[in-house]
RNA sequence: GGAGGAGUGGCCGAGCGGUCGAAGGCGGCGGUCUUGAAAACCGCUGAGGGUUCACGCCCUCCGAAGGUUCGAAUCCUUCCUCCUCCGCCA
């Protein structure tokens, strides 16, 4: 959410900041120009009239004590005050709950370091790590892979619960927990605190990080009286654990991981990635958040970045990171890098991760801060970045480590999560593996 | 789910419907004293908003939302959370 007193200051500045994300987003700031207009006039005007108010009823408190009938009196012109106020108060906090309304729907300007551009096509690339795998033979995509081998099932999934669901059987289920705990246990090594949240969240929860009121359709929600969201992301249940709370110095920053399922409804994604792990209503995610103070978020950004390449270097993956252009970001976020990993099967770069500094965008829906030097409460800065998403690393794993008899060959770092596992091949895959 | 109890400032804890943003204590900060520290004593010590060049002044907030009243931390209603006991479960 933007700064309301900020806008009122500069609302050319806002609009021009905003109008990099594409033509609509400049002209929510419109009416809430006018509205914070009538909202200051009237709160101006109600303060006076409080403050009369008030003194009217100290007076009534102390003539009923001494004369009754000069209370009386006293009482009925406190009526009047106390009535208009009563007035003033309402249209005020209507005015205001529209304010409110509105500031919700406004997405987060991009960052001056943020190139020009409308979609992913204008993304710039900064930096490539390793190199495609070289093949005698036509790489295949996963989805051939993974059901050849008999670990990866769409049919059964379908019939249990319809499109954009996969069964998971034998080494495929045990390498979505290998690569999870792996992930889990090298961010844990740099620092991260592993967490492990609620996977239902209430519409406040989702506010918070951006994903309501604007993005409902994208979300799963239960039945019933009190709805609560399955989260499309740990970035909502971890950004959220601290809101309402001001930290003293030294607490800052907060970096937390969680490895967790991710639920998306994938509305207006039809047709789109229709094979395979690429776009499921379900997958795993492990997720990198920080809190930190606003002069260092943009350091910690890109720390994040490295800590979500470190695993894809650790696994050997040939990866790119890309820098989003401002029509391509995300709602909340103020510069986002994608790491996109290499798959041979299709011959392009994949996402894989998506790492973004929302500075204080997120901060101030929930009301996150710290005490500044001064001891002033400041909003915080948030970040939130994969690292990385376990079935696209799965996909990346099948494609580029396949061989020409169809079997995969797992990367080193793996070995000691798989029960010393080294490849996934047909057959029966070793059951009740302890450690 | 049922029956009780409780929600006040960073923490503990008072608070007859009328200068209560709220006694007192703890903690924290500043000062006096001290070579330094401790102790003692004195003062300060929440958040948001408005206004002012500034000092300051003003408004709002006692779990949340409504209501009664000229006036609510105090009375009423609903909701939420926590604690205890029972039931049900993993």
């Amino acid at each position: 959410m933007l700064d309301l007193k900020a806008v009122v200051q500069d609302p050319e500045g806002f609009e021009r900041r905003l109008a990099r994300r594409g033509p609509d987003a400049a002209a929510l700031l419109a009416p809430v120009k006018t509205l914070a207009a009538e909202r200051r006039e009237l709160n101006v005007a109600l303060e006076g009239m409080k403050k009369r108010a008030g003194e009217a009823n100290a007076r009534v408190g102390q003539l009923m004590r001494t004369d009754r009938a000069a209370g009386e009196a006293a009482r009925a012109e406190a009526r009047t005050l106390s009535d208009e106020v009563k007035g003033r108060e309402k249209r005020l906090a209507e005015i205001e709950a529209e304010i409110a309304k509105l500031l919700l729907l406004v997405p987060n300007p991009p960052q001056e370091s943020v190139p020009d551009g409308v979609d992913e096509r204008d993304n710039r690339e900064v930096s490539r790590w390793g190199a495609p795998p070289r093949f005698d033979f036509a790489p295949r995509p996963h989805w051939e892979l993974g059901e050849e081998l008999g670990v990866l099932e769409w049919q059964q999934a379908a019939k249990l619960s319809g499109s954009r669901f996969t069964v998971y059987k034998g080494a495929a289920a045990r390498l979505e927990r290998a690569v999870a705990a792996f992930f889990l246990d090298v961010h844990g090594s740099r620092g991260y605190t592993e967490i492990l949240p609620p996977y239902l969240v209430t519409a406040e929860t989702m506010t918070g990080t951006g994903q309501l009121p604007k993005f409902e359709e994208d979300l799963f929600r239960t039945a019933g009286p009190d709805p609560l969201y399955l989260i499309p992301t740990a970035e909502v249940p971890l950004t959220n654990l601290h809101r309402d709370e001001i930290f003293e110095p030294g607490q800052l920053p907060i970096r937390y991981c969680a490895w967790t399922p991710c639920f998306r409804a994938e509305a207006g994604a039809a047709g789109k990635d229709t094979r395979g792990l690429i776009r499921q209503h379900q997958f795993h995610k492990v997720e990198l958040v920080k809190i930190t103070r606003a002069e260092e978020s943009e350091a910690e950004h890109q720390r994040m970045v490295e800590d979500a390449c470190e695993v894809l270097r650790r696994l050997g993956l040939h990866h790119r990171v890309v820098l989003l252009c401002a029509g391509d970001m995300g709602f909340s976020s103020a510069k986002t890098y994608d790491v996109e990993v290499w798959l041979p099967g299709q011959q392009t770069f994949r996402e894989i991760s998506s790492v973004s500094n929302c500075e204080d965008f997120q901060a101030r829906r929930i009301r996150v801060r710290y005490r500044d030097e001064k001891g002033k409460p400041r909003l915080a800065h948030t970040l939130n970045g994969s690292g990385v998403a376990v079935g696209r690393t799965l996909v990346a794993l099948f494609e580029n480590y396949q061989q020409e008899d169809g079997t995969i060959l797992l990367p080193p770092a793996l070995h000691p999560y798989m029960g010393g596992v080294t490849r996934i091949d047909k057959g029966d895959f070793p059951r009740g593996v302890e450690r």
